[in-house]
DNA sequence: GTCTATAATCTGATAGAC
DNA sequence: GTCTATCAGATTATAGAC
């Protein structure tokens, strides 16, 4: 009890400005070598803190490493909660590519972890994503099977829509440098990356026979006899 | 000359059956562990060939990286040129998703190569992706720019519609350890796969105005009102 | 061309003075 | 709690016998 109930304030104050320090560089860090292909000593070079610290702070490379990607499921989960924030198909898909695309925004480096962390075999999320992750993917297709038999959308197999946007979202985070490179050099601006995450909308929406907000030409296909 | 001419053709063929050895091992480790996670001697274990021996081939990690690349990349652009050989929009689009799928399909390592290399920052690969792939982007949107000018589909951002079938059609490959454990620990099979790849299709179709061949329900846009 | 032995460097992790 | 010094093992690459 006394261990606890005295812990000096400002000591559990650097622990956990620290240990935050760490774990933004080790996202980092991790985002552009991988779990073996990142090196302690880069990480506590990007902390800008030596790197007896980074392991006095996290005993081994693999604990910090699982606690980076807790903290990415953190957020990955509450973006795909906003999923069954609306009834209606379109609000309901738009929230969802909205929230996904803002993820990829603010936490670029965090998707990148994950990418990396699949594409490895995905030794340490294989658990989440058994259990989880499959459960949510069987609760939302669920959702989108009771649209199509309402009728409110086209029949479309759920998995095949949700991976769809899935990849797409995550694309922007994890190609970031190639979308750069692609727009000559420069990163999307605010504007655009809104007007783009718009777009995307609008590309799901169509995918599944809905139409938002479109004014421009027929949603319906024409008489393409060309 | 005589070097040249009296090469002994049993010691060139040895040297190329080595040689493709190596670089079916290397793509393999190099998409599990990305340039710097993996080990020269995890590629020739693999390989089957003495750590030394891949040394003699290819001079450096960076070398036998650089080849793996360069394979890759033969291949994208073989899937990315069938692009055009459609006039109609439904057809062009179709085989595009088609061939980029079967390149998933049969290479997924080499597609996780390349997304780790642009993760890392894509520092081999910038050359190519500000000239080649600019180019054919380029072209690619006028393209689809053309499809909306004459009313053949909806008017869309070419690049957010490209962008998503690459995102797409390439997380089959990327994140295929996720999606089999969504599967229930199985691969999809040939035919799953075959059926999936309609149902992108379909899906992207849709997502331009376009509907394929979908017999069922309406495509135009129910009246939703619940 | 093959492959064992080894050089030179890097990496994860810890000890121990402050 | 901080940080220099250091160890043990791994890693890239090469030398040199076969």
């Amino acid at each position: 009890m006394s261990a606890q109930a005295s812990t000096q304030p400002r000591k559990i104050e650097i622990r956990e400005a620290n240990q935050a320090l760490i774990l933004e560089a080790a996202e980092k860090i991790f985002a552009m070598n991988g779990f073996r292909g990142a090196a302690t000593s880069d990480i506590a070079r990007e902390a800008g803190i030596p790197k007896a610290n980074v392991h006095y702070y996290f005993k081994t490379k693999e604990d910090l490493y699982r606690e980076v990607l807790r903290h990415i499921l953190n957020d990955w989960m509450s973006a795909a909660s906003t999923f069954e924030a609306h009834n209606d198909p379109a609000e309901a898909l738009r929230t969802y590519v909205k929230a996904k695309m803002e993820f990829s925004r603010n936490r670029p480096y965090g998707s990148r972890v994950w990418a990396r962390e699949i594409m490895s075999g995905a030794p340490v999320l294989e658990d989440f994503l058994g259990t989880t992750l499959k459960t949510w993917l069987r609760e939302r297709s669920r959702i989108i099977r009771a649209w199509i038999r309402e009728g409110k959308i086209k029949p479309v197999e759920p998995q095949a829509l949700l991976y769809m946007i899935w990849a797409t979202t995550q694309h922007y985070a994890d190609f970031e440098r190639q979308i750069i490179i692609l727009n000559n050099g420069k990163k999307l601006s605010n504007r655009s990356y809104r007007q783009r995450t718009e777009q995307l909308v609008e590309l799901v929406l169509g995918s599944v026979g809905l139409n938002g907000g479109v004014k421009g030409k027929g949603q319906c296909p024409k008489d393409k006899s060309a």
